[in-house]
DNA sequence: ACGCCGCGTATTTTT
DNA sequence: TACGCGGCGT
């Protein structure tokens, strides 16, 4: 095939604006995708530009998104079209993916043994709440507060020592509460670095502060990558934006025109500013970079105009940073469904109901259809619903396997193996299961270690145990310190074995089945652990090479993908709208539409909030291509009895034009209308059957 | 040292 | 609703 054959076959099918972002590869460029633009398209497209046409070496190019999800959704797009070598050598990951890379090749500079591991929010309330103890602070809902700040410095990379002389103080908290988290964050810091442990956001921070100060980093991944192209640019946070330009710096010495990257985002579609995302961002690089061009999409090939100009109308509310009005050819389609319910458990009845029926009906796929809600919890009536009708589902996040605390402890154990001085990950399960060291002795032994400058591990193999404890009490902290040695030699010499033997010697089985207050909360417990056993496993399988520590990363970043069993059936989406980002279906339900669920409570105090809870609904209705249906109801229960509900005020920033009310009151005629209708279809379904 | 019981409280969104 | 934590009894 002729150059220009290839070429046009990667352009094919774009449209003028989107060729034009394919193309130019000569200036940085920002591609400002409204959504359903055909955004993924663009980077999979100029990835193969660069690589195909710019023939830029594939170890030379990166694609950064924010999801697992949409990394591997990329993959998967570009597998067909890249040869092998390609496939190995192309980074498409997420920026905490690369963060690792980076901080595993350059552990030494970063002050941290090559076995450090990753500690998980759980836990980092835990290590909080215990530096809060030793500073006479016992509020659980400040400790979450301080967390949440620690947090946010880091994403701006603002050192402990920076914290304190910090002169405009973060906006959205307590003064004292600001003090207070300017007071644990030094300890807290101090802890990581002494348990070998680095949290989520030190997997920007720290790479970020090498690329900055370290001249071996700089050398080496400050000028790795020729041109690294950026998925959803509105939710990256300062730290984000400091990493992206230090990797993509020309070199001083050897001045090249510009740096080469690509970002693609939405103003519109930011719904991470509670993280700390900053869609200024997006202004941000035509400050930094004069010579940006500016790509807008604003051709739709998702959603009926209905869904769009309804969406277009709830959004025109906010001010954005850059106007945009989409457009589609796919018609104007049905009007969009209202819907008022009594209360919520209704609510869940009906909107089940109305998807098994269009399903029965129109003889659709289930994976067409999606519910999406607010908060996590929103989830529960519905599957109640879906499991009585005999529906097959799928919920997307919510409480993840690694949330349970059965995982949480086995996988303790590993963490404990691969890093020794993982304090943290050695309190969990030091008596768990009981092994008769208690509350007193563990105190002892903590404050021993301090004094020693020993891990907490490493301690109880220490001669100087011998002065505190009685012979009894150091015998069982020698055996269990040269115990987890065997057993993590044994491990690493043959992971599915050493798994068996541990859970055997440990009669974890026994000791859960035992604890659990029901028998089947612990047969679904000890499954969880042989599901767990069987991801590591695999991981291990498709990974070569692959380290304890690395799997333990692996599966805490990459592989905490649902349930992957029946992932070949047909099943109905439910999950919240953040979860949803990226992604389209035919039929979209967005449920609990009322003032405190959407916008939620917690961002009702100002304009800026109440803003990004719109952007939300309108992420949320851009999902749908074909039939959008929204939600409300009067009541809902909670465990404090029944609460009162108002509709979201989004509903009356939608023109009425757009809507039919569903719950009008059928005729008797129409009603045995659509009676006969369905009998008839369930008829045909069983006579296809059989 | 451990287990059981009961109370209170938390529920926004995620890498 | 569910889980965590503290208190108390063995």
């Amino acid at each position: 095939m002729s150059d220009n054959a290839n070429s046009a076959k990667i352009l094919h099918g774009l449209n003028p604006q989107q060729q034009q972002a394919v193309k130019n590869c000569q200036q940085p460029c920002l591609v400002l995708a409204g959504a359903g633009c055909g955004k993924t398209s663009v980077i999979t497209r100029k990835i193969l530009w660069l690589l195909h046409e710019e023939k830029i070496p594939s170890n030379r190019l990166a694609a950064v998104t924010f999801t697992n999800k949409a990394a591997n959704e990329m993959q998967s797009r570009l597998k067909k079209h890249l040869s092998a070598t390609e496939r190995k050598n192309l980074t498409v990951c997420t920026f905490h993916s690369l963060g690792l890379s980076l901080l595993k090749q350059n552990y030494n500079e970063a002050n941290l043994s090559a076995n450090f591991s990753l500690i998980d929010p759980q836990d980092v309330q835990k290590l909080l709440k215990e530096i809060g103890d030793e500073q006479g602070v016992y509020d659980l809902a400040q400790i979450r507060q301080v967390s949440f700040i620690i947090s946010r410095y880091k994403n701006q990379n603002i050192s402990p020592e920076k914290a304190f002389q910090l002169e405009d103080k973060l906006d959205f908290a307590e003064p004292e509460i600001i003090e207070l988290s300017n007071r644990i964050y030094s300890y807290y810091e101090q802890k990581l670095q002494a348990y070998n442990l680095i949290d989520f956001d030190d997997l920007l921070l720290k790479p970020l502060q090498l690329l900055q100060h370290s001249e071996i980093v700089k050398n080496d991944w400050g000028k790795r990558f020729q041109h690294i192209l950026i998925d959803e640019y509105q939710d990256t946070n300062e730290c984000q934006y400091q990493l992206l330009i230090q990797l993509v710096k020309p070199d001083p010495t050897n001045p090249l025109p510009d740096p080469q990257f690509t970002a693609v985002g939405d103003d519109n579609q930011s719904i991470y500013e509670w993280r700390g995302a900053n869609p200024q961002n997006l202004n941000q690089l035509k400050v930094d970079f004069p010579n940006l061009e500016i790509i807008p999409l604003e051709q739709n090939y998702r959603s009926t105009n209905t869904i769009l100009n309804a969406s277009n109308a709830l959004i025109e509310n906010n001010q954005s940073i850059i106007a945009k009005k989409l457009w589609s050819t796919l018609g104007d389609g049905n009007a969009i469904n209202l819907r008022h319910f009594p209360n919520n458990i209704e609510e869940a009845n009906k909107i089940t109901q109305a998807i098994a029926h269009h399903h029965l009906i129109n003889k659709t796929s289930l994976n067409d259809y999606c519910v999406l809600y607010r908060s996590n919890y929103q989830a529960e009536p519905l599957e109640k619903n879906l499991k009585q009708l005999d529906l097959a589902y799928t919920v997307s996040g919510g409480i993840s396997l690694f949330n349970r605390s059965e995982i949480k402890t086995v996988l303790a154990y590993l963490k404990l193996m691969a890093n020794p001085q993982d304090n943290v990950s050695f309190l969990r399960i030091i008596n768990t299961p009981k092994r008769e060291i208690g509350d007193k002795t563990i105190q002892q032994l903590i404050q021993y270690a301090e004094n020693t400058d020993l891990s907490l591990f490493e301690a109880c193999n220490s001669n100087g145990l011998y002065g505190i404890f009685t012979e009894k009490i150091c015998q069982r902290l020698n055996h269990f310190h040269s115990w987890i040695n065997e057993k993590r030699n044994k491990i690493l010499d043959d992971l599915k074995t050493g798994m068996d033997t541990l859970l055997e010697e440990t009669h974890f089985f026994d000791w859960i089945i035992a604890q659990a207050k029901h028998k089947k909360t612990g047969q679904n417990q000890v499954e969880r652990i042989k599901r767990l056993q069987q991801w590591l496993l695999n991981i291990q399988k498709y990974n070569e090479g692959y380290d304890l520590a690395d799997i333990i990363h692996h599966l805490n970043l990459v592989e905490r993908l649902e349930d992957q069993d029946n992932k070949d059936q047909a099943s109905i989406s439910l999950m919240t709208i953040h979860n949803a980002k990226g992604l389209e279906f035919p039929y979209v339900y967005l449920i609990g539409l009322e003032e405190g669920s959407i916008p939620h409570y917690n961002n009702l105090q100002n304009e800026r909030g109440i803003a990004e809870e719109r952007r939300l609904a309108y992420v949320a209705m851009t999902r749908a291509k074909k039939q959008l249906t929204l939600s409300h109801s009067a009541n809902k229960q909670t465990h404090k009895g029944n609460v009162k509900l108002t509709p979201s005020r989004f509903l009356k920033e939608i023109p009425q034009q757009y809507f039919i009310d569903t719950n009008k009151q059928l005729t008797p005629e129409e009603k045995k209308q659509q009676r006969e209708f369905y009998i008839n279809r369930m008829k045909e379904m069983f006579v296809e059957k059989e």
